[in-house]
DNA sequence: GACGGTAATGCACACGTTTGCATTGCAACC
DNA sequence: GGTTGCAATGCAAACGTGTGCATTACCGTC
């Protein structure tokens, strides 16, 4: 039932319809025939097609979140947060999102998949799967607004060759900031549960515990690496680990919260507690980091700021259709937060 | 910039351009046309015009989840899962998935904010702010696919007059058995602590607990029904109630999990353990629910297959636009999950 | 009664894409 | 060489709404 339907009904044209109908255009229409419309409309339920009155209008204020095919996606902490304060942002911008994953054909290429990605929206926040470095070199040249986020990077790619915008967080001086406050706490027997080895995330987190660390000479000895995906058994995993080692570390540095859970409820279940017998320091903030017993000494990852900065750069693009991109890494500065997983070695420990 | 412009720059028609974009039609045309349009159509950064596209077609394979305007709703156990549960619904019929806050003004009622929401998309899913009467009347007769969850309807809402499909969790069912449960486990003294006094769930939940409590004859008396939002602090404030009385009860069921992990922990802090000297059950069995120790006795949603039937019934609407909507109230068994937090009662306590 | 002005309405096209049908070109076959 | 078949492309008509312009009807004025 459309505007045409109501105007075969009552004898008048499309025309008188439309204006009836909407506010603006109401008054040009006789008091007597606008009500007789508006009756009839009601009476039939109708509702203007969405196709047709977007087409008059020319509108698509939306972006495409592009996220994996995975169970729990909303509930790690970093597509959480992310994807809210992306909906916020975009909202606040008057823009709609859209959440779609990727389904990658071996036939088609990344390139391919890409091409039919989000068709109805004026941009993509990419925070899917790892991409590989033959994925970005499809990538090379897509000239939709188009933002990555680090994350998503393969460990050795330097984005600034990337030619597209990449927001992410500043995990190298999160880490380094952990790593300091350990040591200003007197520690210097650190071990490091670090995340899947191919996680640019993880691998950058290294770097900043390591360098610090080397600086202070309190390098871990091997034994004291441990890596594993980014989850609470992980850290389960890794105190098992150290604790066949006959010499013990007083802290250790997890490259995440969920790992950190794990790691402070096995050193429980083992007798060890925390952070009485062991400092025990997360990454990320989650929801959890506060609430929990101990409350987790960890890094905030400002989730809600890079979101929002990636909003605002496909938007940027996306109203510059001709300007070329900007190619920036904004990196997140990521404050440390220290709660009651950490305690300062007395001087007779140390 | 349009198929047209495409079209005219490289001198054939706009039906060769529509042709080799759509993967579907794309074997029309010759490869080395079609490879000539796509460069051309992404150097100048073409999109299609959402609008143009949905009128053609009809629909649009997408629908829209509107959500509550709240930071942390993907954190929740209920926006979580039922997002994730949707996303896969969709993806799985090959549709894509908007997510859209609604911002209600005050002059123009809720019928106008739904009038232009979703409007590219092809059905709508309501989880967001929970709605007056007033508003459900307004809705009457909106004809878009449209389902609500039953979380939104206010307590004394009659589901069978309201001409949509509403998709919930059978509350009553799942809290009777939580009731049966501890009857079981031999206890008799039995408190309360629920959800805001407005919420249908926490009412029905209620409604659940009741019935049974009262065939049973063991009715809590007024001091251990304790009302409050479905947070960990209100089960604190709970339990703070509850021991402000002489006697006490040996069990507790909580109307959500948050209520039950606050209530353990404000329990354990005033000196009493769990399950030793309080048996407490929660409802949702959010992730938590097994990690937490003692771990959760609680009752299950069967969130995704909410999101499932959902996305389901907007479909076919979607697809059988003439036919008037199915008005069926879908409740999804809600089973009880039994774990660490509930003990029996031995003979001589009873 | 002719003229001008205004209110109310109709007409026709535009929006950009998709698709059934027609057309062209070319090769293979009898 | 005419016929058939197929591949590639063009033509034109839709989809439902909104709006500039034209038309009609009516009223008041000189």
């Amino acid at each position: 039932m459309g505007i045409v339907q109501i105007a075969e009904r009552l004898g008048v044209s499309p025309s008188t319809v439309s204006r009836a109908l909407r506010p603006e255009t109401a008054h040009l229409v006789r008091a007597e025939r606008r009500k007789q419309i508006l009756d009839l409309a009601e009476r039939q339920h109708f509702l203007p097609n969405p196709g047709a009155r977007m087409l008059r209008k020319g509108v698509n204020a939306a972006l495409t979140a592009v996220v994996p095919l995975d169970e729990n996606i909303f509930f790690s902490e970093f597509y959480g947060r992310f994807l809210a304060g992306t909906l916020h942002a975009a909202a606040a911008r008057g823009w709609g999102l859209h959440i779609s994953t990727l389904r990658r054909t071996e036939a088609g290429g990344f390139r391919e998949a890409m091409q039919h990605l989000g068709l109805d929206s004026s941009g993509i926040i990419y925070l899917a799967e790892p991409l590989s470095a033959a994925d970005l070199a499809e990538l090379k040249g897509y000239r939709r607004p188009f933002v990555l986020t680090k994350s998503t990077l393969p460990p050795d790619v330097n984005v600034s060759d990337l030619g597209m915008p990449v927001v992410g967080v500043d995990n190298v001086g999160g880490a380094s900031a952990v790593a300091s406050l350990l040591l200003q706490l007197g520690h210097r027997l650190i071990a490091l549960l670090l995340g899947p080895a191919g996680s640019r995330d993880s691998c950058e987190r290294q770097r900043g515990y390591l360098e610090v660390l080397e600086r202070a000479g309190a390098v871990p000895p091997a034994g004291w690496i441990h890596e594993g995906p980014f989850s609470a058994d992980s850290g389960r995993a890794g105190i098992a680990r150290l604790l066949e080692n006959p010499e013990r570390p007083t802290a250790i540095c997890c490259a995440n919260d969920e790992i950190a859970f794990g790691a402070i409820d096995a050193a429980r279940v083992a007798g060890l507690r925390c952070p009485e017998d062991l400092s025990v320091v997360g990454f990320d903030d989650g929801i959890w980091a506060a609430a929990c017993r101990p409350a987790l000494t960890t890094v905030q990852q400002p989730l809600a700021d890079m979101a929002e900065r990636a909003v605002g750069l496909v938007v940027e693009a996306a109203n510059a259709p001709g300007r070329p991109g900007r190619v920036a890494l904004d990196d997140m500065a990521a404050p440390l937060i220290i709660r009651e997983s950490t305690r300062p070695l007395t001087a007779d420990e140390r």
